[in-house]
DNA sequence: TGATATATATCGACGTTCGTAGTATCGTCG
DNA sequence: CGACGATACTACGAACGTCGATATATATCA
């Protein structure tokens, strides 16, 4: 899953949202650094919805506006907690790594 | 980045290594989750070196086979330092989120 | 009146990965 | 001694997700 969509589950985790509050949620939630582009948003919603993990939760029209509002499944949250854990994982294979390496460099470098 | 980018410069950051090895490094990095392809594997390698992520490090032929060596830079170390930090992060605020939900739908349920 | 924020829709282009096929050597098992 | 699996690299088309641009429309504020 790459991190668009990983953002999008995110942040319909907080709850019922509609497509531009999820982007800006989304901005949010990652300090300013996911910036959803709207093709790209669409693009994951349609996909999610067709694989089960995100559903359709009821069309409102505010201010004249149509907002398409959306809800994660339990289905997106079993994937969304999957997905964090390997991340979270891999960071963390990662991260001994470059100790290891940090240590080398540095008994070599003195 | 992808997890299979991810992957190459992390089997990289434990030191130098040849194509073959990259891929059996990572398998046994990811316990077993990541297989890279060939194809995936030798086109990230280029894109890497372009960028200045990795550089080669000699060949050598080892028993009639070719082996093409290739170990981390230090831009690549500080590349993957960052995006493993970022995935943490990411990781972390997904799993706050799903928390909170999992309260939610427990008070809801209960 | 014009710019900005809100809100959704669509489409071609691009980059990364996948899948597969091809070439070749070495060791092992039958 | 021949088949098979592991080792090792190269090449290429297909698939997938994201990006960027374009379009449409309302509300608000200067």
């Amino acid at each position: 899953m790459r991190e668009p969509t990983f953002f999008v589950l995110a942040s319909l985790a907080d709850g019922r949202k509609h497509g531009y509050g999820i982007i800006k949620d989304a901005e949010s939630l990652s300090d300013g650094r996911v910036i959803l582009k709207v093709g790209t948003l669409y693009a994951a919603l349609d996909r999610l919805q067709a694989e089960g993990l995100v559903v359709a939760a009821g069309d409102e029209i505010v201010s004249g506006r149509l907002r398409r509002y959306f809800e994660l499944t339990e289905p997106g949250a079993a994937s969304l907690a999957a997905e964090s854990e390997r991340q979270a994982l891999n960071a963390r294979r990662a991260q001994d790594r470059l100790k290891q390496r940090a240590a080398r460099v540095t008994a070599v470098t003195a």
